[in-house]
DNA sequence: ACCTATTTTTAGACTTATCTAAATTTATTT
DNA sequence: AAATAAATTTAGATAAGTCTAAAAATAGGT
């Protein structure tokens, strides 16, 4: 099987393909495994030769098939240990993220199926991110930032971009919740803030926070 | 924090430690790890500049307070993982080892204390060892093994002593299970095997298996 | 107490994953 | 189209953990 650090590497690749919707570069990719260009180069070329990327030379990677498969096996460990996390254990949505970082690598067929089951087959994790499921299936919610919403719009809070620590604490401080129906009220052209409705409770906020908030329009 | 074979090779000692009652020498720590005895060396060292074990050249190993401290948590992982498995995933007790060895090794204080809590603070892991609580502390139970009763002598089944896959489907073929009473109705002094009476039903076992199965007497 | 067998350690090498610094390729600008 | 800038790769080094083979220390038998 795979090493930590590879399956790490094709973690961030997949990310990184859905994000800018094309090849995942070599720059890009040292950015989001913060490490330098040179130490990626040298992983591609062994992912590469594990056939788990395709790779040319100056051109940047993208995931094999065996690859994107890898890749959604460990995002389905990583979003089943956070939903244990906070459902069994007592995490707060904050709190999960380094301990599944280690928790993904755990290899057991039999452990990932079970734990899946004994969890009743959850289709969301503390984020709002999809759970694939044994097959690798997975839905992508028609969701849009809260940010791209106007005046008098409104939708239920379903996911979160960023899930650091500090920004789910803003959100745990100010009561908002993924489930929570939202309503834009006022939107400042200057700087980007609005003002919303969150269960009778008026709230300006940022645009760097309606940036990281996903909702479902209704 | 320790890595994955800092931590291994702690518990190895602390087992081989209790085991022999003295302290380890390199060729068992070898045996024990699987791993050659130049290996064990270069570990030792490392171990002992980071004040985990005390080492004196060609005089073995022996734990140091912080080196058993380090050990018996790592023990209490496996063992919480063990009895999480078999409880709340529906492992059967031969199918957990190798999972809890990759589960012993997350790092991270609240994940320990709430997985006990959420097991209920067992004190005993599926083969009947000892799960050590948070302050490390757990009893020792007074058991003797089954090759050590004598005619017409019972007690409860506590534990095994080998706990491979092998054995234990072997047991559970014969339904031999942890709390069951055994009797020993006859033991030939020839090849020590011995017949056993355990619910209802008579049974012969080889010296191999009575040398595995803790008992406690009653 | 000496010789031999066993155990343990050392020396040097290999692999994985990383780094810095230099070289090379690609992209951009004039 | 040449020159410059940016991105990427290569070369060589380092640390962790392992190995084989050789050297050193200890233990046992007579």
């Amino acid at each position: 099987m795979f090493s930590f650090s590879e399956e790490n590497y094709l973690k961030a690749i997949f990310h990184l393909e859905r994000k800018y919707q094309a090849g995942v570069s070599t720059n890009a990719l040292a950015e989001e495994m913060e490490t330098k260009a040179s130490s990626v180069t040298d992983m591609i070329k062994k992912l590469s030769e594990k056939d788990l990327v395709i790779y040319k030379k100056y051109q940047g990677v993208k995931l094999s098939e065996l690859g994107k498969k890898t890749a959604i096996e460990v995002i389905r460990k990583h979003r089943l240990w956070e939903y244990f996390l906070v459902e069994k254990l007592n995490f707060n949505w904050d709190e999960v993220h380094d301990v599944a970082e280690q928790l993904e690598h755990i290899k057991s067929e039999k452990l990932t199926r079970e734990l899946d089951a004994f969890l009743g087959f959850p289709k969301r994790d503390p984020h709002g991110d999809p759970i694939p499921d044994a097959e690798g299936n997975f839905s992508v919610a028609n969701k849009v930032l809260l940010s791209e919403l106007g005046k008098e719009e409104k939708g239920i809070c379903v996911g979160v971009r960023d899930s650091s620590s500090d920004f789910l604490r803003f959100l745990d401080k100010n009561n908002i919740s993924l489930g929570k129906e939202i309503k834009v009220l006022e939107k400042e052209a200057f700087d980007g803030s609005m003002l919303i409705l969150i269960e009778e409770r008026q709230l300006r906020i940022s645009q760097l926070i309606s940036n990281n908030l996903y909702i479902k329009k209704h």
